[in-house]
DNA sequence: GAGTTGGCACCTAGGTGGCAAAAT
DNA sequence: ATTTTGCCACCTAGGTGCCAACTC
C-alpha cells in the first residue's frame, strides 16, 4: 500500500492485522549517517515538546523576514548518529502501553528528499490555479518517536518565506525580488492529513503522503485549498498534533495552542507561479511526475515504431515521413504449415514475419495495407502478455480491435465468418453503431485492389495462395502507423502465433 | 461534495464553514410520510440503545436460519410520521453540548432505496472477484438523531441471510436452494467508513457512502475486502458506533459490546455470484453502473451520426455500410463573405454547412475527404462546449486533432503555414514520432486527388475558390465515420464559425 | 509586456460486463 | 455441466503541461 491514500485499508486490512500499541520496527536505512547529509534520501528533524515552531498566525499577516518560522533548517542537526542508533534499538523497548508519553522527541523525515533537492537547485516552481493544482513532487514524511497508543491529528500548511514578490528574469535564469507584499489577510489554511486522528503506531508505521493537497491562487476558494499568492516563495510545514480527547479536533482549522510539533524542510520551498517560468523545471517535472509522460521526451523511450527499426536490420526501407515504404518483419513461425512468403517486392530481409505492412504511397492517399495473422493457437490469448506497452496504449490509436481477433476455425469458425461478413469481431463494442447491419469498423477482409497502387501490389499478396487471410486496415500516416508497428510488437511476442488458413481467391482478391 | 468520499474535504473545507455543535438541517422531503412507502426512495430505521441488532460472531460460524440477525426489515415501521416531524423540528433545539446522550432514537435511511428495490425485485447479485468488486448499488445511507458533539465510527459489514447454497435455474429464473453452507469459518470483516470517527454532526450532514466497499471470494485476502462465499444470500448492515475516547477504535475489527446501533434493509439482500446469472440484473447493472456505459443499449442513445442522420432532412443518401454515401450538412454561418457551394453531384439539399464529408465509396477503399472550415474567430474557442460529448470521446477515435486546429489569420499565419507545410498542429503531440520531420498526421491539407474518384470529386471543391482550405482525413469505414460525425456535431454547436480565406489553387488543388 | 485563464491532447488509475479458457 | 478466472474493450475520473487568448 502507498502511504496512507486509503483510509479503508488502514482500517480494513493493515490496522487489522497489526498489533495495537505494540511499536512497529520501520526502516531506517542511512539516518544513523548525518541527519543533513546530501546525499540522504530523507531530511530528518526533530521537534522538541515544548514548540519548536512558531504558532500559526490566525488571519495574520505574512512574516516580513526570511526563516521567521522558527523551525530551522539548521535544526536538522540536533539529533543524528548515536541517539539514533540509540532510537533503532530502543524500539524493541516494551512500549508504556498505559503510559502515552512518548520516550524521545518526535522526528520526522521528508520523503523523496533528493528529488526535493533537485529542484531546489534548480528553483522549485509550483503551479497554482483557480480550480486547485497538486503540488509536485508532494510533501510525504516519515514520523518516529510517537507514542504508539496516543492519537494524533498530522496536518499541513504553507507559510510564506518572506514578504516579497518575485520575478522571473529570464536571460540571467534567476528569481529577482519585484516588490513588496499586499499585505491581504488571507487565514492561512491548514490541511489536516485525511487518516487523522490515527494512532501514533499507525503513523509511524507507514509513509505519511500529502499528496492530495492542492495549491490555489483563488482567495475565494471554498473547496478547502490551500490559498497562496503568486511568484511569491513558500515553504510548507508539517504539524503532528496530540489528540486531545477532550476537544474535538475533527474541524480544527488552526493549530491548537499546545502539543504540537512542527517540522519543515528547506529543500521545499518554492515559489508560486501560475505558468512555470524556468524550463529546467518543466522540463524535471515532466521527466517525474507521471501525470505529465505524454510530454516527456522521445528520445530515451521513442515509440515503439523506433525500437523496432532499431532491432531489427531491415531498416532501410522504413521512413516516417510521406515517401513509400514498405515493411517486412520476420518472426519464429511456431508452424512449418505456415507457409509464409515474401509479400513485397520492396522488402530486403528474408520474410516469414506473419504479417506485413505496406503503404500505396500516394503522398496524400495514406492508404495502407495490412497483412495480419489471425492467431490459430487458443495459447496466444492465454500468454502472458510481455509488451511493455500497457494495453490501454493501444485505444487511443483507435486500432484495439485489431487484436480481439478471435482464435479461428478454418472457415466454418462463426468469427471468421462473421468477420468476412462484416459483423463485429467478438471483442468488438461499438455502442455508436450498435445495432447497425455494418461491417467489422477496423478488421475488413480485402476484396479488391484499393487504388492506383493497388494492383501492383496485390498480386504478390495474391499468389501466395492459401495460408492467409489478408485483412486490410487503413489509417492516416503517422498516428495509425505507430500503431501498426505496435501490433509488430504484439506478433513479435506472441511466438506460436500461426498464418491463417483460410480461402483465397487468387483471381478475385476475395477473401472467401 | 458527495457523500464523505475524500476526508480531505470533511476537514478543509465543509467542516470549518460549518459551525460545530449545531445541528444542521438536512433534506428530509418525503420521510414525513410512511416509513415503509415502497414509493419513497429511502428506507427509514431506528435503532435502540439498548442494542436492537445481536453482536457480531467472532469467528462465527454463519447463522442457521434466515432473519437471524434481529434488526428486522420490520422494524422498519417502528418509528413513522410523527415522531419523524417531531425530529424535524426538534433540530431547531438547542443541542445540549456537554451532554452528549441523544436525545431521541438514532434513525438511519438508505438512500437510493429505490434503485435497491428494482433489483430487488429480480433477485440482486453482487459479482465477487477474487481482487474485489465494488458492490453496485452501493450502500448509501443518512443518520439522523446522533448527538451533534459525539465522535461516531460508522461501519458496514455483510451477514449471511441463512445457511443455504444457492443455484440459478435459468429456464424458470429463479433461485433454487442447493445445498447447505460448508462452514467455513472466516471471521466477518467489518468495513469502517474511511471518515470515521467522526462528529455526529458532521455524519448528519452529509450522505454516507460504502460505494467503496469491495466484495471478495478469496478467503486469504490480504486487502480487506469483504469476503464471502459465491452463491450465497447475505444483506449488508450499518452500524452507528459510539466512540468511546478511552478505547482506541481505530483497529477495530470487530463491534464493540455497546454503544452500537445496527440497521439493515431488507431491499439490500443480494446473492453473490462470481458471473451474472440472470440477465435482467446483467441489463438493469449496465444501465445504471455509470462505469458499464459501454454495455448500454444504444437504442435510446445511439451514436451521435445517428442523432444528426435524424435531426437532418438529408438522410437519404447516407447509410453506415459500405455503399457509397455523401453527406452534405447546412448550417448558419455567420459570414457572407464565405461563398460555400454544393461541393458534390450526390448532394441533394441545399448546401451552406461549413463542411462537407463524403466518401471515395469505392467498396474497400475506405478513403474519405473532409471539408472542413478553420475556425476564425477566437470566440469559437472561447464559446461554451454544448457538445454533449466528453472531449474524450474523441480521443479513442484518434481525431481529436481535428478540433485542435486553430484560428487563424489568412496566410502569414504560422499554424496554418505549418499545416500546409505538414508540420504538426499547434495542439498536436506525438511522443512517438516526435522529433521526425514528419507531418500533421491527422490533418493534412489537400493537394491532389486521391484515387479513381477523386477527379470527379476535386473539381466541385476546386472551382468554389478563394474561401476555404480543404484538408482531407482519411479513415476506416466505421469507426471513424462516427468521428467525422461528431466533428459534424461541434461544427453544429459552433455557429459563429468561418469558413476559411486561404488561397487554393484551382488547377493544381494545392493549398498554398 | 507580464501574468493569468481556459481549453485540450495526453496521460494515470481504475471500475464494468463480455468472452472464452480453465477449473471444479 | 457448472462455476471460476483472466483478459480485454470500453468506460469514468481526474492530473499535466502546452497554447492561445485574455486581463491588467
Amino acid at each position: 500500500m502507498q502511504g496512507l491514500s486509503s483510509r479503508a485499508h488502514a482500517f480494513s486490512v493493515e490496522a487489522l492485522v497489526g498489533k495495537p500499541c505494540k511499536r512497529m520496527k520501520v526502516s531506517e536505512g542511512h539516518e544513523s549517517s548525518s541527519a543533513g547529509d546530501t546525499g540522504s534520501d530523507t531530511s530528518i528533524f526533530t521537534g522538541l515538546h515544548e514548540y519548536p515552531v512558531s504558532q500559526t498566525k490566525k488571519g495574520g499577516s505574512a512574516p516580513r523576514g526570511p526563516e521567521e518560522t522558527s523551525c530551522e533548517p539548521q535544526r536538522q542537526t540536533v539529533r543524528s548518529g548515536a541517539e539514533e542508533s540509540d532510537a533503532d534499538h530502543g524500539g524493541e523497548n516494551k512500549p508504556k502501553e498505559n503510559d502515552c508519553r512518548p520516550d524521545r522527541e518526535v522526528r520526522v523525515e521528508l520523503q523523496g528528499s533528493e528529488l526535493w533537492k533537485r529542484f531546489y537547485e534548480i528553483g522549485t516552481e509550483m503551479i497554482i490555479t483557480k480550480a486547485g493544482r497538486r503540488m509536485f513532487p508532494s510533501v510525504r514524511v516519515k514520523v518516529r518517536n510517537l507514542d504508539p497508543c496516543q492519537q494524533y491529528y498530522i496536518a499541513m500548511d504553507v507559510m510564506p518565506v518572506d514578504s516579497k514578490r518575485y520575478r522571473y528574469v529570464y536571460h540571467s535564469s534567476q528569481w529577482m525580488v519585484a516588490g513588496n507584499t499586499d499585505h491581504s489577510c488571507i487565514s492561512p489554511r491548514l490541511y489536516v492529513h485525511p487518516d487523522s486522528p490515527c494512532a501514533g503506531e499507525t503513523w509511524m508505521r507507514q509513509v505519511i503522503s500529502f499528496d492530495r493537497v492542492k495549491l490555489t491562487n483563488n482567495e475565494m476558494d471554498d473547496k478547502g485549498h490551500i490559498i497562496l499568492q503568486s511568484m511569491h516563495k513558500y515553504k510548507p510545514r508539517v504539524h503532528i498534533i496530540q489528540h486531545d480527547p477532550r476537544m474535538d479536533l475533527s474541524q480544527i482549522q488552526s493549530l491548537p495552542a499546545e502539543g504540537v510539533h512542527s517540522f519543515s524542510f528547506p529543500e521545499t520551498e518554492f515559489t508560486t507561479v501560475t505558468a512555470y517560468q524556468n524550463q529546467q523545471i518543466t522540463k524535471l517535472k515532466i521527466d517525474r511526475n507521471p501525470f505529465a509522460k505524454g510530454f516527456r521526451d522521445p528520445g530515451r523511450n521513442r515509440g515503439v515504431l523506433d525500437g523496432l527499426l532499431e532491432s531489427y536490420p531491415w531498416r532501410g526501407p522504413l521512413s516516417l515521413d510521406f515517401k513509400p515504404f514498405t515493411i517486412q518483419l520476420q518472426g519464429s513461425l511456431g508452424s512449418p504449415t505456415s507457409g509464409v512468403k515474401s509479400l513485397l517486392p520492396l522488402s530486403s530481409s528474408s520474410s516469414l514475419h506473419p504479417f506485413s505492412v505496406s503503404a500505396l504511397s500516394c503522398q496524400d492517399a495514406a492508404l495502407h495495407t495490412l497483412t495480419l495473422p489471425l492467431y490459430g493457437k487458443t495459447s496466444v490469448a492465454s500468454s502472458p502478455s510481455t509488451s511493455p506497452l500497457p494495453s490501454r496504449a493501444f485505444s487511443s490509436l483507435g486500432v484495439d480491435r485489431l487484436r480481439g481477433l478471435p482464435p479461428l476455425a478454418p472457415i466454418t469458425d462463426l468469427p471468421l465468418l462473421s468477420a468476412l461478413q462484416g459483423k463485429k469481431p467478438p471483442h468488438y463494442r461499438d455502442p455508436c453503431l450498435h445495432g447497425s447491419a455494418g461491417s467489422s469498423p477496423c478488421l475488413i477482409p480485402l476484396h479488391s485492389p484499393l487504388g492506383p497502387q493497388g494492383p501492383s501490389l496485390l498480386p504478390h499478396l495474391s499468389d501466395t495462395a492459401g495460408p492467409y487471410c489478408l485483412y486490410r486496415y487503413s489509417f492516416p500516416l503517422n498516428p495509425q502507423l505507430t500503431a501498426i508497428s505496435r501490433h509488430a510488437k504484439l506478433a513479435e511476442d506472441t511466438t506460436d502465433c500461426l498464418l491463417r488458413q483460410s480461402p483465397w481467391h487468387p483471381t478475385t482478391n476475395h477473401c472467401l
